[in-house]
DNA sequence: GCAGAGTATTGAACAATGTTCAATATGTCG
DNA sequence: CGACATATTGAACATTGTTCAATACTCTGC
């Protein structure tokens, strides 16, 4: 039996995570499971009901690691330097690499039932906002002749877009005959898409 | 004990199919487990085995009687006589419309592992197409500068983006302040798509 | 050091799941 | 009518999320 006190709550609540991101990443979210998780961090079941509300309440904290992981994966791959629209197709190919590269992490941000019929917790929201802010900055050079909210909203629809590009993709929705590359795809959306946005004074 | 050749294999295949679909209405994905489709069709977990290889198989041919759905509720909302951007415009409404007042159903659609890591199977992929050839016959007036191949790619785009738009709303994944609405964000997308589309010649 | 209190941790137990397959009920044909 | 073929059953198994009484530990006060 783990001796009690070695460690805090908050500990074993970070090594569960730890854990339960290692099991997603090399066995799949198939083998996330509560005993798989106590296992791998020493503990037992129980102990892990002790922390997390329930699985979804661990699924939930899980994809808000990952929201910070996939911001910083973001950030480190924006060219900054680079124009507007190509700082936007850097961003829309990182986050396709992301999904591509971490596929099984990245699916449970959008598989997670939590949230589906109730709404998700607001520390949860301002990662999301964060990840979204990335888009906003690349974006604010090009439409200082509009609103901010012109700025958030294309932000929300652009990221919308390659968000559902990628996923189709991954899921092999678009496996019919023609089909492009997802990066061909992001690209033909962005270069569209900001024509008509910088177009529309 | 249901008597042998009440029913032949179709026929059960479709009973349970139906009921299947009924069920994933009523009460959710959650409820789909093989003992309440069984129940529900006068058979047992065993009969349900018989007729489909696993219970993905099962959700898989249900995707496809959805994606049939799908595909002429879209047909009876596009607004044949209106201009291409309008139609679009309908037929964006249209999927969200269909998302909404179905979700369960739908997000089936997606959430199915089978094809994640394998192939989905070609008579899953004909009905796909077909629903991506209202979006091509919608588009192909504004691009006939263009070849059918940027036609086809273009409606890919274009119906992947909604999508995307579609599937993070109903997610709550854009449930941060100062959000628009779906169909806000769907005009946003194809206005300026189709403005960058069809000013380059 | 020791007794006792308090609590961290356990793991057996429960209901429900997908899936299998020997047993059984039923129809059909000679 | 009897015997074969097969449609159908449902008990059984492994595994799941989740709970909670029992247990094992640590620490306090003496």
């Amino acid at each position: 039996m783990a001796r009690r006190s070695d460690h805090s709550r908050d500990e074993i609540k970070e090594m569960a995570l730890a854990a339960a991101a290692t099991i997603v990443e090399q066995e799949g979210s198939k083998k996330l499971t509560a005993r798989n998780v106590a296992t791998a961090i020493g503990y037992t079941v129980g102990t892990l009901y002790l922390v997390f509300k329930n699985l979804d309440d661990m699924v939930l904290h899980l994809n808000a690691h990952t929201l910070d992981d996939l911001h910083d994966w973001l950030q480190e791959r924006r060219d900054t330097g680079a124009a507007p629209q190509q700082q936007l197709q850097a961003l829309a190919e990182a986050y396709i690499d992301y999904a591509v590269s971490h596929t099984a992490r990245w699916n449970l941000l959008f598989e997670s039932v939590a949230g589906v019929d109730s709404e998700l917790p607001d520390w949860y929201l301002q990662r999301l906002g964060k990840v979204f802010g990335l888009i906003e900055a690349a974006l604010a050079p090009l439409v200082d002749h509009q609103g901010q909210e012109a700025i958030v909203q294309a932000a929300r629809v652009l990221w919308a877009s390659v968000h559902g590009i990628c996923t189709l993709k991954i899921r092999h929705r678009l496996d019919l005959a023609g089909g492009q590359s997802t990066g061909e795809m992001a690209a033909m959306l962005i270069n569209n898409f900001l024509a008509g946005f910088t177009a529309s004074k």
